[in-house]
DNA sequence: AATACATTCCAATAAACCTTAGAATGTGCG
DNA sequence: CGCACATTCTAAGGTTTATTGGAATGTATT
């Protein structure tokens, strides 16, 4: 039977892609990826795996078309092939959110108070935002929050927090985001603020969550409408 | 660090859902129970591969929480654990069709005209059934139609095409829909009622893409409005 | 109680995958 | 040119996964 061959073919090659985000590792690789493009090295320290492990998953998972590579200069820089590709990652994200009980219990052992956002609390931080009533601060490193941030935000990477306190006016509530739920910069970010007497919370929300809502993200000043999904 | 070790705890458990959809064997059964819940017998004969295989795959599937069970008599039922399932495998599809040049080579191949709908194409092709200007002709079996069809759609099984085309209009056009793009019976309904002299076409949606646009499905006579990703 | 049937469990083998270490490639810089 | 550096390739180990056959479970039927 002919059509029983060529549909396996057509489900192995949709299982390329299934093998491809099958590795903890690599769905590391494209959360961190979908923060804005990165070389090698950097995805190897951000994970706190070793480079040459780094490289084989990027091998994988550039052989499945979900990551693109070029180089520049000594490095090489690896990108995502596209925004359904964050898409793709949420998706699972969310999948996996719903229905594995343990992800739930992990993620709220982790952090004390997950604030999930809904479409309304998004829409009222924006106008705050905007109005200057919040000051919302992206804590990733500097290079992520030029690929792209929040409307209003400014960078403050959890590194630098510390010493640019002076920065951040002392009434005014302060809001911390970073990677996403996965990511724990934001929470500490947040903590370290309050400690110091500021009126500071985080949110779940990353870059890619924010987008993934229909909001509009912001690069290198300038406003960028994302699509919604895919 | 305390931090790694959780992170890594979240990304093996959205690792379980990728390990779950690895293999081309399970996305099959995915495809499968996307048109409704199925004993472990018929999905093996639909997949064509051995109860015992399907068995161990919808143990995996079950073990990542994306399909569930239950007992009915003598038959164990399965179905997806919830319509974000759906998406995730749709999510997928789209994903390896977009970057794998691979498939979409094997789509072509496979189907002479692969013909795409558009949101236009759809609105207007449901506007003709409403209007019976065209016959929409549900060609999977009987039990995936009553679970779920396009409206204004009537059964008419491949199998049973042949002995049973007194019941079609000769003039008026008829548009054949099956499985979705992966399936090749909707190819086959309609290649054999323009041998009979109808004039007939196949589109490549099928319930699940259908409702993912936000279109309507009926199910029993009922009109039921899907919900739009999950 | 005995049989038929659908499904799962168990064990075994081969193939695929993850990881690490060491060698190799290719680029920029002195 | 030769050295330093980022990255990839190759090889080898240990582990996991896919598949198959045979035994076991649990439900309906007689």
């Amino acid at each position: 039977m002919k059509t029983r061959k060529s549909k396996d073919l057509l489900f192995e090659q949709v299982a390329r892609v299934g093998k491809a985000v099958a590795s903890p590792k690599r769905l590391e690789l494209l959360d961190l990826l979908s923060q804005g493009e990165k070389a090698v090295e950097t995805l190897a320290s951000d994970a706190a795996i070793d480079v040459k492990l780094v490289s084989a998953h990027l091998k994988v998972l550039k052989e499945a078309r979900l990551v693109e590579a070029r180089r520049e200069g000594r490095f090489i820089i690896y990108r995502l092939s596209g925004s359904d590709i964050v898409s793709l990652w949420l998706n699972l994200r969310s999948v996996a959110e719903k229905h594995l009980a343990e992800l739930r219990l992990a993620l709220d052992l982790m952090s004390a108070a997950p604030e999930r956002l809904t479409a309304e609390s998004r829409a009222s931080l924006l106008e705050k935002a905007r109005q200057g009533e919040v000051i919302v601060i992206d804590v990733r490193p500097e290079v992520e929050y030029l690929a792209g941030h929040l409307p209003f935000a400014r960078s403050m990477p959890l590194a630098e927090i510390e010493r640019r306190l002076a920065e951040l006016p002392p009434g005014k509530e302060i809001v911390a985001y970073c990677r996403g739920p996965f990511c724990l910069m934001s929470e500490e970010a947040a903590g370290l603020l309050r400690e110091k007497g500021f009126r500071a919370r985080k949110i779940t929300d990353g870059v890619a969550e924010w987008a993934a809502e229909g909001l509009p993200i912001e690069a290198y000043g300038t406003r960028i409408r994302h699509a919604r999904q895919q």
